[in-house]
DNA sequence: TCTCGTATGTCAGGCCCCTGACATCGCTGT
DNA sequence: ACAGCGATGTCAGGGGCCTGACATACGAGA
C-alpha cells in the first residue's frame, strides 16, 4: 500500500494484460479497424456492408427485421438503409402492402457490391484465422458462444 | 445458382454463424452491452471507466499518454477528460510546465468512482470467464492475442 | 365495435469515435 | 540563430450507435 502502481482496488480489475474482458476489446477493435480500412476502398462501412450481407442471404427483410438481425436499433439501421438506397445498392417499395414494414432487396449494383466487399471480409476473416494454432479454431469459436451467452 | 438462398458469392464470406469474425465482433458487443448497463448506475461510460482504470494504474499521463493506452484519438480522450472533469473526478494543471502536455490526475471523488467501476467491471469480466470451461481460459486469451497480432 | 397491446417507421437529441486542420511548443540539424 | 520536424492540445465536421418519443397500422379480446 506504500505505492500506487501495481496496486488494484479490492475487488477490482487489476492488471489489463491479463484480462480477458480486455483481450477481447482489443480483438475486436482491431478486426473492426482493418475491416474499416479495407471496405473504405469500396465506399462502404462495415455497417453497411453487413447489412447488404445480411440482405444477400435473407432478400426481403425489413427495416425492423434487419436491425434484429445486425443487432443494431431499428433507428440506426434506418440510417444505413438510407445511405443504401440513396447509392442505389438497394431497393424499398414507397409504400407498405401491409403494415408499416417495407421488404427491403438489393439492386445488381447492390450484389456486385455485396460480392466484392464479401471477398474483402473473407479476406480479413482468413488473415485472422490463420494466425490461430490449427485445431483451435472450433473452440475459439466455442469460447466466445460462451462468452456471448454468459453476458446476454 | 437456381436459388439465393445458403450460396455465398465465390470467394465470399458464407455462412455468418460459422464465422469467427462475427462470433468475436457478438462477444464484444454483448461485453460492451452487459458493461454499459451496469457502469450506467454509476453514471460512467465504458470510455470515462477505461480512462479512469488507466488513470489509477498509471497516474499523471497526459491526454495523447491517455489515448494511446485505450487505443482512442486524442480528439476523443480529450472530451472524455473534460467530462470527467467536469465532474471533479480527476484535475489537469490550467498551465503546462514544458510544451503543452498536462498531466492528469485522479481526485479523491475519482478514485472512489474508480474502486465503484471497477469492482462492476470485474463482476461482469468474472461472470464472462466462468462460462469457460475449466482450463481454457488461458488458450482463449493466448487466441485473442494472436488475433490481435495477425490484424495490426 | 372499440379499445388495448404490439410492431413498425421515423424524428430529435446525445455520446463516442473518427479524420482533417490549425496553432503552439520543444528539439535538432544546419 | 533559425528553419524544419515531431508531438501536443484543440476546434470543426461527420458517421455510427444509442435512448426517448411520437404517429401509424395490425390483431386480439372485452
Amino acid at each position: 500500500m506504500s505505492d500506487d502502481r501495481d496496486v488494484a482496488p479490492e475487488g477490482g480489475v487489476g492488471d489489463l494484460e491479463g484480462s480477458v474482458g480486455y483481450a477481447l476489446k482489443l480483438a475486436a477493435t482491431a478486426l473492426r479497424v482493418a475491416l474499416d480500412r479495407d471496405l473504405r476502398a469500396l465506399e462502404l462501412t462495415v455497417s453497411q456492408y453487413s447489412c447488404l450481407e445480411v440482405l444477400g442471404q435473407r432478400p426481403g427483410l425489413s427495416n425492423s427485421e434487419l436491425a434484429r438481425a445486425t443487432f443494431v436499433t431499428r433507428q440506426t439501421m434506418n440510417e444505413v438503409l438510407r445511405g443504401l438506397q440513396a447509392r442505389d445498392l438497394l431497393t424499398r417499395p414507397a409504400t407498405a402492402t401491409s403494415g408499416r414494414s417495407r421488404p427491403v432487396e438489393l439492386t445488381a449494383a447492390g450484389r456486385r457490391a455485396l460480392a466484392e466487399a464479401s471477398a474483402v471480409v473473407a479476406a480479413v476473416e482468413q488473415r485472422m484465422v490463420a494466425a490461430l494454432p490449427a485445431g483451435r479454431r472450433a473452440r475459439f469459436l466455442e469460447d466466445l458462444r460462451h462468452c456471448v451467452q454468459a453476458l446476454g
